[in-house]
DNA sequence: ATTGTGGCCTGCCCGC
DNA sequence: TGCGGGCAGGCCACAA
């Protein structure tokens, strides 16, 4: 469930070994690695290197090392540890308990500290110089303008939109569904659909819930996520929630006030 | 251009 | 008590 604000927490972290010099790096398995990425190209791109520039777009961290980008994907259940520090604790759809077969990714620095990853369902991924471009705006910078030109120009629904990581990157499913509840715009509404004022509604929404969530501690954090179950209502205005698939993610929603 | 499906993989929870 | 099935969601390949 890493989103934006979990890879902003990570990065954070990561920040912490800026000047260091990578003396060791090891992947787990072959199926961590992605993109062409073998074992032996991340060794003699990164040992010896210094970590410049740590940076995030979306939910993808990019450590600058020497003349080379390594970039991490956490998937669902990737944690970051720092020098032996967890960087999250609680992470919601994994088990809390560090085990060092989890282990996917780790660094070892001329200093003695490390940065590992830790992912139990290794959804996650490592891959050098990993495309950029291929991912849209970060959600929290992208501008005003920028994000209400995508409601008006796509001919999908607002949930595919929101999630989908080439148009706008860093949104997530709990986060989107906490957007569009907030916003009070249903999951499937087709995104050019909405008038000025909806427009105006749902694109604030993406910021100042991030903003919100970022300053509560995550992502699962909205006012939302408890009632994301059978018998759950909207905090709101007390409705029972519907519960559908809408593109291809499970969606939680207000009937009374998300139209 | 957009949507849907299945696969990856493990932990957790439920019901038998 | 233990086992198995279903489910959670990030992301990709592939099909329609």
């Amino acid at each position: 469930m890493p989103e934006l604000i979990e890879v902003e927490i990570y990065r954070k972290a990561a920040a912490r070994t800026v000047g260091r010099t990578v003396s060791t790096v090891s992947v787990s398995g072959n199926n961590y690695l992605r993109g062409g990425t073998s074992h032996a190209d991340l060794r003699s791109a990164v040992c010896g290197g210094q970590l410049g520039r740590v940076r995030r777009k979306g939910k993808l961290l990019l450590l600058e090392i020497g003349k080379t980008v390594v970039g991490v994907r956490f998937g669902m259940t990737g944690r970051l540890i720092v020098d032996g520090e967890v960087t999250i604790n609680e992470l919601l759809y994994t088990t809390d308990e560090v085990k060092d077969r989890h282990v996917r990714f780790s660094l070892g620095f001329n200093d003695g500290g490390t940065l590992v990853v830790l992912d139990p369902r290794a959804f996650g991924n490592v891959e050098l110089n990993p495309d950029e471009s291929s991912l849209g705006p970060d959600a929290m910078r992208i501008s005003n303008n920028a994000l209400q030109g995508l409601f008006q120009k796509s001919r999908s629904t607002l949930k595919a939109l929101l999630l989908n990581q080439q148009k706008i990157s860093g949104i997530g499913n709990l986060l989107c569904d906490e957007i569009l509840w907030r916003s009070g715009a249903a999951p499937a509404r087709i995104s050019c659909s909405l008038n000025c004022d909806e427009i105006e509604r749902v694109s604030s929404a993406v910021k100042t819930t991030i903003r919100d969530l970022t300053k509560r501690g995550g992502s699962h954090l909205g006012e939302l996520q408890p009632q994301r179950h059978q018998k759950g209502v909207c905090p709101l205005d007390g409705a029972r929630l519907n519960q559908s698939t809408v593109a291809g993610r499970t969606s939680w929603w207000c009937p009374e006030h998300q139209l």
